[in-house]
DNA sequence: CACAAGGTACGTATTGCGTCATACCTAAGA
DNA sequence: TCTTAGGTATGACGCAATACGTACCTTGTG
């Protein structure tokens, strides 16, 4: 065990919950735009800018965490999240390019 | 328009509904058994054996229908579905061989 | 210290999803 | 024709998920 913060191992990552994490629009397009940037990319919660209050951000990003596609690290002030991609890809290879590929989520 | 019996067309075929009908681990698992049967396999809604009542049933094989996953066509009798291996590849590639891996998804 | 910014935790409302029961339809067989 | 089997449509129920507001914590800055 490392750190398992509600992050899960490589080996817990599961289809069911990344599906599940990935069925709900603001947390595609999330794992979209960190799909699309540079492989190491840290961003924000606040960044991604998306249409609800601090608390459901908070929400989003933990189902993303448990489901183990974005790690998230404190950053002193803020908490950055990562996309866990090379532990995705080991267990489901392909699905990020299908995410990132997803003309239907809308960056504009 | 060909059918179009609750059968989306190929180009309409989209990520969102795709993931939101595998979230579900019974639609998950009906789709696993179709992927990792022979292409061209046909095979009534009953004999998946799926632990719930034929009114659940017909709801979650709709769910499937519609967002492209399978096709239904009238058997005379009965109604049997049918995986669209060739139109999910074409817009989702590698989609249908991880549900077919996914050792969660027991058939035992 | 005071304050703002970024996140989290808790409680809560509301919506959606999965489930069932019931009633109805169609096709095959006795 | 009657019965049986496989599916569908509708309505209702319960639970989970999404959403919010509020309060609280931590870090960095003035």
């Amino acid at each position: 065990m490392t750190d398992s913060d509600g992050h899960p191992e490589p080996e817990q990552i599961a289809l069911g919950p990344i599906l599940a994490a990935l069925a709900d629009p603001l947390r595609r397009r999330v794992i979209a735009e960190l799909a699309r940037a540079p492989d190491g990319t840290e961003r924000t919660c606040a960044s991604f800018n998306l249409p609800v209050t601090k608390s459901t951000l908070t929400h989003h990003f933990k189902v993303l965490r448990e489901s183990g596609l974005v790690r998230q690290v404190d950053r002193g002030n803020s908490r950055a999240a990562c996309l866990r991609r090379a532990d995705i890809e080991a267990k489901l290879p392909g699905l990020l390019s299908l995410v990132a590929a997803d003309e239907t989520t809308g960056q504009g």
